[in-house]
DNA sequence: TTGAAAGCGCTAACAG
DNA sequence: CTGTTAGCGCTTTCAA
C-alpha cells in the first residue's frame, strides 16, 4: 500500500485519518492507491494502539417482564441506531438480567470494551452511573434515578404530560373523580407523572384524596390489579390516568368485566403513544413522548461526550403532547 | 505478568487460552498471578493476531414499519442475547434502512468485521444469504427466501400452525366461509401460512375460494384494508385467519366498524402470541410460535457454525401452537 | 512535510 | 512441557 503511492506508511495513515500536515500530492497520490487497490484499513489494528473500539454499548435491564416488546425499547433503539448510522460507531445490545450480569458488565465498562454507554431504564439504586462516572466513560441515561445525575440524561416532560393528561380528563371529558395508577415509586419517571397529576388536580379545584392514587409495576397485571383497588376504594371513580398504556390497557379490561361502558363511564388515558393504545378498541387517548428521538438525542449527545473529553454533563428534557384518538 | 508467575509469555497465553500442554504447575502459578494482578487480557491485541472479533451481527431489516415494536424481534433478541450471555461474545445490533445502509453492511461483513451473522425477515430478493455464503462467514436465518437456502436457518412450522388455526374455526366454531388475510407473496412466512389455510379448507370439505384469500403486508392499516375487500366479496364470511397479530387487529376493528360483532357473528384468529393478540379486547385466539426458542437456536448454530468451520449448514423447524384465550 | 522506527498486547511457531 | 521470537496492521513519535 505505502509502495504502491509511493509514500511511507506514515502518510498513508495521516492522509486516512484526515491529517492536515501532508502535501496535496501525497495526499493525492495516497487516495489513488486506495481506490485502486479497495484498502480497507484494518479497525482491530488501529483499536490496539489508539485504545478506543469505535463501539458503544447500550444497556437495558431486563427483569421478568416483557418490557422489549414495548415500543419504547424498540423506538429507542431505533433513534439510537439512526443516528449511528452516519458515524462508524458499532451498536452492542447488553441486556441484562441477573445480579451476576450486572456485574460482568461492570467489568465489561471497566474494561473500557467501548467507548461510550447509553442506559435505559435506570432504578433508584442502580450503580452503574456512578461507575461509569468514577472510570469517566462517555454515558448517557435515559431518564434519571431521582435528582441530579453524575452523567448526561435525556428526558421527557412527564411532569407536563401528566398535568396534560389530566387536566384533558377533567376539562373537556368533565370528570370529578380521576384516579390514577402509577408507576413504582423506585423510578423517577413514575414520581414525575404523579406529581403531574397531583398538580392538575389541585389545579382543578377538586379534592385530592388519596385513595385515588393507586402504585403499580407498569405491567398489564399490575395495571388490572391496580384497577380492582381503586373500584374498591372509589366506587364513584370516573376517569382514570395510568401511567403507562400497558397499565390503562390492564385497568380497561378490568372497568369492561366489570360491566361498566367506556367511556361512557368513565375516561381512561395512557401515557406512551404505543401499539397497545392504539389497539385497544375504542383507542386510547394518550400522551406522546418523542421516544425515537429521545434515541437520537441519546446518541447525539454521547458522540459529542466522546468528542470532547472532560465536558460537563447535560440534562435535556423533550416535550411530550397529548393525543387524542377519540372524541369526548 | 510473564515475570510475576515466574513463566514466560507464551505459557500464560496458554493457561488463558486452555491449552492442554502445560503443567499444572505452571498453570496454578500463572492462575495464582491473574488473580493477584487482576489481570485482564486485551482482547483487541487478541482479534488482531488472531483474526476473531468475538461479536455477531443481528441483521434486522427494518422498512418504513414499526416491525420492532413486534414480539418477534423483541424476543429473537432475548432469545439471541441469553444464548450468547453464557459465552464472551457481542451482540452487534443492525438495523437496516437504507440501500445504502445494505450496502455498508454489505461491506462490513466482507470486511470480516463479525464472526457470525443473524438474520431475521429475509425476503425473497435478498442477496445477503449469498454473500454470506460466498465469503464463507457462518450465518443463520429465521426463516428462509424460499426453498433450499445456502445458509442454516431456523423457522417456525407455519403450514402446521395456520392449518391448526383454520382447524379450529372450522371445527370448534363451526364456521363455513373462511377466509385469511395473509402476508406478501414474496416471503416464505406468508406462503407457508397460507398453504397451511388452504390445506385445512381442503381437509374440511368446504368449497375453496380465491375470493377468501386477501393479501396485505403484515401491518395494521394492510389488514385493515383486507379485511374491507373480503367483507366486499363475500359478505358472508364467518372467519377469519390472520397470518399475523398485527393485521388479525385491524380486521377486527373493521368487522366491528362494519356493525359485526365478534366473535358472535364472525370469528376472528390471528397467528403470534403478540402485545396486541392479548390486549386486544376480547383477547384474539392465536398460533403461538416459539419466538424466543427460535432466537436462542439461532444463537446456538451460529455458535456451533463458528466452532466447526466448513460444516454443512442446517435447517431446523419448531412447533407451534393453538393458544385459545376465549371459549367458543 | 515526510520516512523510518518503535511499539500497542497478544498468539503461534519453533526450538529446546 | 516451556521460553523465546516473530509478527498481526496500525498510529505516532522522532529525526530529517
Amino acid at each position: 500500500m505505502a509502495v504502491r503511492a509511493g509514500v511511507g506508511r506514515g502518510t498513508v495513515s495521516r492522509v486516512i485519518n484526515g491529517s492536515p500536515r501532508v502535501s496535496e500530492q501525497a495526499r493525492a497520490a495516497v487516495q489513488e492507491a486506495i481506490a485502486e487497490l479497495g484498502y480497507v484499513p484494518n479497525r482491530v489494528a488501529r483499536s490496539l494502539v489508539t485504545s478506543r473500539t469505535d463501539a458503544v454499548a447500550l444497556v437495558i435491564p431486563e427483569p421478568q417482564t416483557r418490557l422489549f416488546a414495548e415500543p419504547y425499547f424498540s423506538d429507542i433503539v431505533r433513534g439510537v441506531s439512526a443516528e449511528l448510522a452516519g458515524t462508524d460507531m458499532q451498536l452492542l445490545l447488553t441486556l441484562v438480567r441477573t445480579s451476576h450480569e450486572r456485574q460482568r458488565l461492570a467489568q465489561y465498562l471497566s474494561a473500557h470494551r467501548v467507548d461510550g454507554v447509553l442506559m435505559v431504564s435506570v432504578h433508584q439504586d442502580d450503580p452503574l452511573p456512578d461507575l461509569l462516572k468514577r472510570i469517566e466513560m462517555p454515558a448517557v441515561l435515559s431518564g434519571r434515578r431521582s435528582g441530579p445525575e453524575p452523567v448526561s440524561h435525556v428526558d421527557s416532560d412527564n411532569v407536563g404530560g401528566a398535568r396534560l393528561a389530566v387536566r384533558h380528563l377533567v376539562e373537556v371529558r368533565g370528570s370529578r373523580a380521576v384516579a390514577t395508577i402509577t408507576g413504582p415509586p423506585d423510578m423517577d419517571v413514575a414520581r414525575c407523572r404523579l406529581d403531574g397529576y397531583r398538580q392538575a388536580i389541585a389545579d382543578s379545584g377538586h379534592e385530592p384524596d388519596e385513595r385515588l392514587v393507586a402504585h403499580a409495576d407498569f405491567t398489564e397485571e399490575g395495571g388490572r390489579e391496580a384497577m380492582r383497588r381503586l373500584l374498591v376504594r372509589r366506587p364513584d371513580v370516573d376517569a382514570v390516568f395510568a401511567a403507562s398504556d400497558v397499565m390503562a390497557s390492564g385497568a380497561l379490561r378490568i372497568l369492561r368485566e366489570s360491566g361498566r361502558s367506556v367511556p361512557d363511564d368513565v375516561a381512561l388515558i395512557g401515557f406512551d403513544d404505543s401499539v397497545v393504545a392504539r389497539h385497544t378498541d375504542p383507542p386510547l387517548t394518550s400522551v406522546r413522548q418523542p421516544t425515537e428521538e429521545m434515541g437520537r438525542t441519546m446518541a447525539r449527545l454521547l458522540l459529542e461526550e466522546m468528542a470532547t473529553p472532560g465536558r460537563d454533563h447535560r440534562r435535556m428534557v423533550l416535550p411530550t403532547e397529548l393525543v387524542r384518538r377519540r372524541s369526548a
